[in-house]
Order: structure tokens, then sequence, then C-alpha cells
DNA sequence: CTGAAAGCGCTAACAT
DNA sequence: ATGTTAGCGCTTTCAG
């Protein structure tokens, strides 16, 4: 493969046609100089900015970072991108990113160690100067590549032990939840909950059954199945199976809860009023589908995420931060308040549609 | 801020421990060479391979970005990032990414043409071999900045008249749409759209406005509140003041068609009964509401782009696609399907929750 | 089979 | 106020 010389005009040709040497160049054009009026004579910068400027000058900054050893990137990874979770997290990182001139070099890990130690030291290889790490594992020691390369790293929505980290305040979560739930009356509660090593869920999980035994409930039950809608559905079977059906009901995910929701409307279980339940994440879904649910403040919490990781680059001391969560109350758990798609009544069978085309 | 010297090891320090020339050990460790052995003798190699491995070398992207004015890096340009539909799509492109060993850096838009640029020239400064645009605008000339630096581009989801594109095939999904819904025996039809600039809505439209005349109906009434919860509750109260409710229904994004079926249910026309409704993209949302659905496959949207955009930087000749779209029918268009979380009779009242904590 | 030398585009000591 | 020099880490002629 032949190279292909970058078209970009450089600093030697505007040194070339002003008549100057690159280094004033450099320090003209350089950004991050506080004075340029220090370096060179006021006709000169004009000069200078002229030629640049005609020439469509931009600085390559992949020479810069080389020289510099600092790339202005940061490195992003997610457990899976396809999730409305994440996005709004990652929609949170990108702001931060855009304010502060930063490129994100994102990747996607499914959760799998192995994927995820590979993809990281490619993201070393192109120096990124700190990475966040959404899918951090309880527990794991995962991480060892970037602080072998003492790449300072921020953990984002999961919490690890040995890290600092931007999280909602997920115990707070569950005992909102359980509160509420209680509050309404509910007295056999349940909760869906992802994998072991997601902190989300364990501290959500935690909260919720210390609030229910606080206030004398039998101790919740935990469906471990996940978050999706899929999970939702499987943990609703398997409280019908073991004939065991909660009244009370928070999931880890709006998606999850629906689904457990719908599969148990199905079995004459009605949302809102035979089951009260409550989402996470208080995602558009939530709203289109007036279900209860916590919001995280996920936006913000990529937000603080990359702006945590901005300060530990300026070389500041940084500490965990747990931010607050809220509930919105409507109709999946408070049947007093309007509702648009829920339902009351039995409605008999079960399946997911058909296909065409 | 002084240089912080990378710790990685180089080159130069395997050279000087094995004791031949960085050439050598370039020669031997870059993994674009296919025949390493043509360059050293098989001695040589190992030692070379040996000292790498223990002194955890890593070539170092940027100086090989610098030397050979290739950077394996990709740009991806989404209009926001917080939405399913581009998560997903952005899912398949990483997913393409990492099988290339290609790293992505992303940026989000909002649609807005002065960030896009803005960000374009960013991206462009770190040399990305090529950009990925999922924000398109129709019509619109905006992509001069790639272009100008000769950077291979590749649109994905929306289309653009002068550019290579990847996209669903919008117009077969409108008819789709249409089709089933006077397949139900459905008459006076609505559907509801982004903003003009978004091939997405305006190809949707078109495909399901066709199909509904060749039917022989009334032309459907086109709402362009756009495709968020709000969008769809904002349609269906213009519907309600115009005292003109369809009797079928397609939205541009399963949470738009929601959030008027929603507000719909609330003013007594049932979902599925009195109106039949059709989202877009067959989201996990879709399966958890039993709304029928035009899949959009963006997932593998995503994939082609990337895939696409490869051969192009490959030399090849590429041109636009067009990927096929499929109907899921659920309880949402046809209540005689078994349904979990929609509802037939008739509530009053709309609000959008309570806040607590 | 191996190496010396040049240089990608830029910045930063160290002159003057 | 401006230039000289060196070099970030790597690839790639060109020479042997």
């Amino acid at each position: 493969m032949p190279i292909r010389v970058s078209q970009r005009p450089t600093q030697r040709q505007i040194a070339a046609q002003v008549g100057v040497s690159v280094t004033t160049v450099s320090r003209i054009l350089n950004p991050d100089e506080p004075h340029p009026e220090r370096w060179a004579s006021q006709e000169t910068i004009e000069s200078i900015r002229k030629a640049a400027h005609t020439l469509g000058y931009r600085r390559n900054s992949l020479a810069v970072s080389l020289r510099t050893s600092r790339s202005q990137t940061v490195g992003v990874f997610l457990p899976s991108i396809g999730d409305y979770t994440l996005a709004a997290i990652f929609a949170g990182i990108d702001e931060v990113a855009r304010e502060y001139g930063i490129m994100a070099l994102t990747a996607s890990t499914l959760d799998a160690p192995g994927l995820r130690s590979d993809r990281t030291l490619k993201m070393l290889d192109h120096l990124v100067d700190g990475i966040i790490f959404a899918d951090a594992h309880l527990g794991e020691q995962y991480l060892s590549g970037a602080e072998a390369q003492r790449v300072p790293l921020v953990l984002v929505h999961r919490r690890h032990e040995e890290h600092v980290s931007v999280t909602a305040d997920d115990v707070a979560a569950g005992r909102l939840a359980a509160e509420h739930l209680i509050s309404l009356g509910r007295t056999r509660l349940a909760v869906i909950v992802g994998r072991r090593f997601m902190s989300t869920g364990v501290d959500r999980a935690t909260g919720f059954i210390q609030a229910a035994e606080e206030a004398g409930l039998e101790k919740p039950v935990v469906y471990d199945h996940g978050f999706t809608v899929q999970a939702g559905r499987d943990a609703a079977l398997a409280m019908l199976g073991r004939d065991n059906v909660p009244d009370g009901l928070f999931g880890m995910h709006d998606l999850c809860t629906l689904g457990a929701t719908s599969v148990l409307r199905q079995h004459g279980y009605a949302t809102g009023e035979d089951i009260a339940a409550v989402g996470s994440y208080d995602s558009p879904v939530a709203w289109a589908c007036d279900l209860t649910s916590i919001g995280m403040g996920l936006h913000n919490m990529g937000r603080r995420s990359l702006e945590l990781l901005l300060d530990r680059l300026g070389g500041k001391e940084i500490t965990s931060e747990t931010l607050p969560v809220s509930l919105t109350v409507r109709a999946s758990s408070d049947p007093s308040l309007p509702r648009g798609d829920l339902t009351w009544g039995t409605i008999p069978g079960a399946t997911n549609g058909t296909n065409h085309n």
C-alpha cells in the first residue's frame, strides 16, 4: 500500500510562505500557548495567522500527541452499546468531550473479560490519556492492563472496590423502590436483578431488601434473570411456576420490568392492582407505558465520569461519587394515576407475535 | 505541563537488547508484514519476538499513523447517541471495528450543522481514515468538510442524494405498514414523521401514502411532530384537536407510536381496536408492549456501513445499499393476538406522573 | 539477511 | 523576537 502523503497543509508550508521558522509558526498557532504575542511581533503573528487561514491549516493531532505524549483522547468501554442505559451515559460523556475538545474512542466488551483486555491494550496503543469503564465487574482484577500502563481510569455506572467510580446511589434506589411499594400496602415483594458481578443490581437489591426487612416484611424474593425484556418474561414465568407471584415488583431495567408485567398480566395479574411494578432508569419507555420508575441520572452520570477523569488528568485528587436518584410514580404502581397503555383485566395466551416479509 | 515520556517499551529498546537495528525489529514485529521470515534468520526472529514479549512491547499506533498516513481509525457521527436506534446501529459498527482491529472515534451532532462541521474538522485532525455519518440531512451540502480533505465517507440510516449510503428500504417499510393496516380493513390512515431533512421519515411516508392511494383510500394525514414519546403525544393531541383520529397509525419510532396510542387510549380510543398502530424499528419496547412494528435491521445496517467504508478504503468501488425490512404483527394492530400491556377500555385523565425524592 | 539514514508533523530546550 | 537542534516511535527507501 503506497504512502498517501497527506494533503493537509503543514506548519512548514506556512513557515516557508511567511518566511519564518516552523518554531515561530508553532508558537503562534499552538492554541495552548497563553501568550502568542510574547513570541513574535504583531506583524509576524498577523501574517502567520493569515497564511494559516488561507491555506486552511489544521494541526495534525497525531503529530502533536507523539511529541507531547498527550493525545487529548479518552477511551470509553461499554458493556453493550445497543442499550438505552449505556447510550444515555455515553451521551453525557460525549457532551463533556465536546466542551473540552476531546475525542472519545469507544469499544464495547459484552461483559467478556477476554474481549475487554484485548481491546484495552488496543486502546492504549492509541495513547489514550485515560479510560472510562462502564462495564466493571465486582471483585474482578481485569483492570490491570490499564493500571500497568499507569493510565488513569474512572468507572461509571458500576462500581468496583478498588477504583474511583461515578454511580447512582443504587442502595438508595432500592430503598426508594421498596418504601414506595410498602407505602402502597404491598407486602410480598420481589426484585429482578442481573448477574452477581454488576454492582447496580447487587446494590439496589441490598437497599430493597434492607428497607423491606426494616418494615417488618418477609425477605423479598430475588430473581436473578437479568435486565432485558426476555429476562423479565423469564422471571415472571419463574414466579408463576413457583406459584409465588409477588404483589410488589422492582426490576433493574424498565424493559425487564415491562417484560415481567406483560407476562404476569397475561396470566391474570393486573399491573397496578394485583401487582405494583417499579422499573429502573426512568427511560422514555417508562413514560410511554406509565411505568413507575427510579431515575438514575444517567446523562449526568456520564458527564461526571469524564469530568472526574479530566480532573485526574489535571493532577487533582479524585474520589468516587454517588449521585442522587429519584422516583417517578405512575399507574403501574398507583392505579389512581392516569394510565394509557397498562391494563387491569385478564388476557389469555402468550406468544411473541408472528413474522411477515 | 511537563512532557511525561511514555513508559512503554519501544522498538529501539528491543533492538538494543537483541543486538540488531530497529529496522529489523520493525520488520519482524510489523503485523502487516506478510513474510517476516524473509527479513531475518529464524534465530533473530525468535529473539526479537521473545524480547518483545518479555518487555511487553506494543506498537505505538500514533507513531505508525504519522509515518504511514493511515490511522486505522474511523469517525462515526450520530445525531444523538442516547437513542436506541443509533445505539443499535453503532453496536453493529463497533462489531465490525473489533473484527478488523479498527478504533472508532465517535461524536454526536444533535442534527446541528454547525456542531457537525466543527466536530468533523476536529475528527480530521486525528487523521481518521474515513467517516460514517448517521446524521445526513437531505439536500444539505454540509459534508464538504470531509470531502475537501478527500476523506472517504459513507452514510448510514439516512440517505443523501450525493453520497453512498446504507439504509433500510424505508419506502418498502412505509408500504408494508400501510398494506398491513389496509389488510386489517383500516381506511383512515395517518403517519407521524420527523423533520423534512430526515430521509427515514420522508421515504417511509412516501411508501405509506403510495400504498394507501393505490388501495383507493383517501390520502393519509401526515403529522410531522417527530419520533420521540413527546412527539407521539403531541401528534395524538393534534388528532384529537382536529377531531380527526385515524383508525390506522404508523409512527417513525416505537416510542413515538406508543406515546400516541397512550394519549389516544386515555381519550377512549382503544389500541388494537379503535386504532391499529404500527411502530418502527421493532425495538425491545415493541416486544414488551405488544406493539406491531417494522424491523429495520439496525445492527446489520451498522455493520454494512463500516464494511462498505473499509471496502472503499481498500480501493474498491462501492454503491449504496438498501436493506430489507420486516413486519412483526402484534396486538397493537391485530387484537386477535395475545397481549400483555395494551388495553381496550377507556381511561380518563392524562398527566406525566408525580415526582418524589 | 541486515543496517544506516531520512523523515512523518510537531514541540521544546537552548541558543542568540 | 526568532532560529537551531533534537527527537517523539515508527516505517521505508537505499545500500550493502
